[in-house]
DNA sequence: GCAAATTAATGATTTATTCAAG
DNA sequence: CTTGAATAAATCATTAATTTGC
């Protein structure tokens, strides 16, 4: 018996629930009847990824009409139907207070501050935790990358290239072009917490939540109190 | 008043939990009495913060003899205490055990897998999710740049640079160094979940859980059943 | 007008980089 | 120096806009 073999007993019964690290490399029990590849590039996405993504009641039934939202003022024909259950597809009102909120300085909100965003969303739509957290990662990047992209262009502009260059340097220190940037360096300095706070935050249900610390919790994230 | 003070009224009324989109701009509320200042550098993580981390049940109580596991039975000194409840400390058994899901092929578990492996570590030294997640991503991506390392090394050694370079070519391509290296290409081809389906699976309890549903995610994870 | 084809946006993941504890 | 933790960058993948041919 190989190293390797050893390995791959261990790792299937790992997976497998028994109880390892015997040393014993017990009976083989016959593998998990095979399933249609899932190696392949999935062509559509097999259903039960899809029903994995959010395994509200089990995938049995479809989410056909399932707004618990009501009134959707906007004039857009912009339903949020997930038909196939597959992304997130905000609505306007979402958008909007995403984009107040990002205007006010939130740039990484952390466990508790993606958690009160998701229920105040989740008013205008279907939404999870994580579209949240996305939703400031890919907005705060693709504004960034946006800037960088103006400001080279500027750069890159062959004629004038002497005061031209100095004020987009200042815009792609994110001076100039949108007050939105973070403010000056990145890493900021840390401790922000994301997804795993808030497992262990719906773990514990409520309890043992200490008001004080929720409190300043809160208090610490306006980056921006004063309008720069 | 400008945008600007909406958006921050909107912001604060957002935090504070009001309603907003009311559109009134009411009352602004006294400000939230200021705590000591969070903006700074924060030497040495205020302990709100850390606390915020693991919010285990209040940071009132000091975690000073929280081993809920037993018997370490690893000859090292090394204890899995937390004291300022700062970082993980792997002990040698969970590292042996995820280092043999390593090599068994388990490169970026999943949301159920992390819980298992989190479950199963749990036994041996306090550890959360994210720590198992962490492990992971760190270590393949520090496999991955020690073999870049090591080829780039070869490959700039100035002596008999044709024969090695080949070789070294192959090994970057994962062939020679470590049969750790993902199969092939990168991006497989997807449909991985992590942290957040944790979060769902938390907050419905083991009821709404397909059993079909999970057996064959399971399934889907070991990509290398045969040693290469 | 309208679907098919193409493109543009953007949600979701993975990888690279960096910070910092010990 | 090693490595846990966190963020940023790069990339994949899907949905909406938009264009195109009829």
């Amino acid at each position: 018996m190989t190293i390797s073999m050893k390995v791959h007993h261990f790792t299937r019964a790992f997976w497998e629930h028994e109880p390892f690290l015997t040393l014993g490399c017990k009976r083989l029990r016959p593998l998990a009847p095979k399933l249609p590849n899932l190696h392949t590039t999935t062509p559509s996405l097999p259903f039960d990824l899809k029903s994995f993504i959010r395994p509200e009641s089990c995938p049995r039934k479809q989410v056909s009409s399932l707004h618990n939202n009501k009134d959707p003022p906007s004039p857009q024909g912009q339903v949020e139907t997930h038909p196939g259950g597959t992304r997130w597809n905000p609505t306007q009102e979402q958008i909007g207070i995403l984009e107040m909120l990002y205007k006010g300085g939130t740039r990484t909100p952390n466990a508790q501050q993606i958690e009160q965003i998701t229920v105040q969303l989740g008013k205008y739509g279907k939404i999870e935790g994580k579209n949240v957290f996305y939703w400031f990662q890919n907005h705060k990047a693709r504004k960034r990358q946006k800037q960088k992209r103006n400001s080279l262009a500027f750069s890159h502009s062959p004629r004038t290239p002497t005061i031209h260059s100095v004020v987009t340097l200042e815009a792609a220190k994110g001076e100039v072009v949108d007050r939105d940037e973070e403010e000056g360096s990145p890493y900021k300095k840390k401790c922000r917490r994301w997804v795993f706070d808030c497992l262990e935050e719906q773990s514990m249900s409520s309890s043992s939540l200490c008001e004080e610390e929720e409190y300043r919790t809160l208090e610490l994230f306006p980056l921006h109190p004063e309008g720069r």
